[in-house]
DNA sequence: CTTGACCTTGCCGCAGCGTCAAGGTTTCTA
DNA sequence: TAGAAACCTTGACGCTGCGGCAAGGTCAAG
């Protein structure tokens, strides 16, 4: 047989024979006067085992493992770590499809925000605040979904929802009370207009004070908690304000300035 | 930021980062006078989105396309795509696992036969067959092992079992059948006697013929029909029967004239 | 001043082949 | 009997998503 034929008799490819040649998993056969490999029954034994090897997940180096102590021994121990590689797969697989089909229902229905695919609940809440027209609740969602993503890496793996779970607790009631969304897009508007003015446009001082009133302490606990605490407190925070307009950061510095206060007051009485 | 610390934030390595700025997929930021990069919020907020979307499977050209038309309907697409990938992975990856855990249950056992893992049903029928310690049932063995690989591969991926289903309702019952089983085990070991005989050594012709009588019509009409007719008819024939010592070819070879012609007469009358 | 932890560019490596390239052989066909 | 089609040969690059190393430069702390 030459080399296409014993391919096509195993199911795969004739270069794929030659790669099994290269790598020392099937031998050499004899070669004809021609130079074209011959190969008999034996080649075509030999390769359907490591076909049927392959076919089961198994790494080329692996199948050489196996092939190469004749004693089963190694392939139990093979086929073992391979169930549990399968095992973990599946489990990715699995929840990566969970996750895509959540957002195939928000996205059939437009409900897609520009930020991409944040968490469901988070994105429950974007849906539920701002106007997509206003600039900085733009600006806004996006940091928010960041800050979802960065609390997202730094807890393990399994436990409970831990700190995305105190982010969510302390925005959904916020989401769910118009009131509340009516006062935020009101000042979503305020900060819009800042967009261009100086940084001593009066309107700065009622704003920022109006912002910090609004925003739940737990927000601010949260952002200059655990792992993160270094990030928020260190470089992160001058890119954080460098992300704003003069006017609009000098409001954001206000507000936090106020917040701090506030906490320092309330653990000091 | 530098780089260090936005990939930090992000949970992903510095090599990563500037893997995607080599592609494209985020933008070079400015630099310090020093040269290294120098990070904003909008990076670090566009890294995060980044990473959710690699994080659900896309890779990294999809995110491209994805970042680069701002409407949300590439996104749909790919995910749709991504999830018909995903089902598929998902399939083939139980279905290796089913065939993994039969197989483990088996090499646990101890009853893994060395040509590797087959369907489990032709195992069975090994188990059934042949003592080990013949070379001749090893070798037939790994005939059969191959021929069950090569009729797995003709068929498509749906439908029944098809022709390896009719393969194994040919051999089960004969393997259930223990006095058929000694008479096969008998034939293996004159098989084995005449490993070093010469080609016309008068034990050929009677074993010729009870083989022929032993083996059922069911398997030769297998063999060549479908898609592997032309390959056992054509050089794979050749390649079977110099697989053999002379003296157990001769055997094969009468046991096929045989054969060929008790078909011959029974289509004939 | 040294040490250690950062950063820079650039390039090789990984798995499992697919896919040219640039030839040579065999076989079918006109 | 020529030419095309369909095989074969070796060699080499390409793909994905980075990891890791080399050979430096930079910066803060002890």
């Amino acid at each position: 047989m030459r080399i296409g034929e014993i391919a096509a008799l195993a199911g795969v490819t004739s270069r794929a024979v030659r790669h099994y040649h290269q790598l020392g998993l099937l031998p050499e056969p004899e070669r004809r006067p021609n130079g074209y490999r011959a190969y008999g029954l034996r080649h075509a034994v030999e390769l359907a085992r490591i076909r049927r090897l392959t076919e089961l997940g198994l790494g080329l180096a692996e199948v050489k493992d196996v092939l190469a102590d004749d004693a089963g021994r190694e392939l139990v121990e093979v086929l073992e770590e391979l169930d549990g590689d399968l095992a973990r797969q599946e489990a990715a697989v699995r929840e990566r499809r969970a996750r895509l089909a959540e957002l195939l229902d928000r996205a059939r229905a437009g409900e897609l925000p520009p930020e991409g695919p944040v968490s469901p609940e988070l994105g429950r809440i974007f849906a539920a605040f701002g106007p997509s027209d206003s600039p900085m609740a733009a600006k806004d969602r996006q940091h928010l979904a960041l800050f979802d993503s960065m609390i997202g890496n730094g807890d393990g793996d399994g436990g409970t929802d831990g700190r995305r779970g105190e982010l969510l607790a302390a925005l959904r009631p916020l989401a769910d009370d118009p009131e509340f969304v009516r006062r935020v897009e009101g000042m979503y508007r305020r900060l819009d207009e800042l967009a261009d003015a100086p940084a001593d446009d009066p309107r700065i001082a009622p704003l920022g004070a109006e912002l910090a009133a609004a925003m739940p302490a737990e927000l601010l606990r949260l952002m200059s908690e655990g792992d993160a605490e270094q990030a928020v407190r260190g470089d992160f925070g001058e890119a954080f304000l460098g992300d704003f307009a003069p006017a609009q950061a000098e409001v954001v510095r206000r507000m936090i300035a106020a917040l701090t206060e506030r906490a320092r007051r309330a653990d000091g009485g």
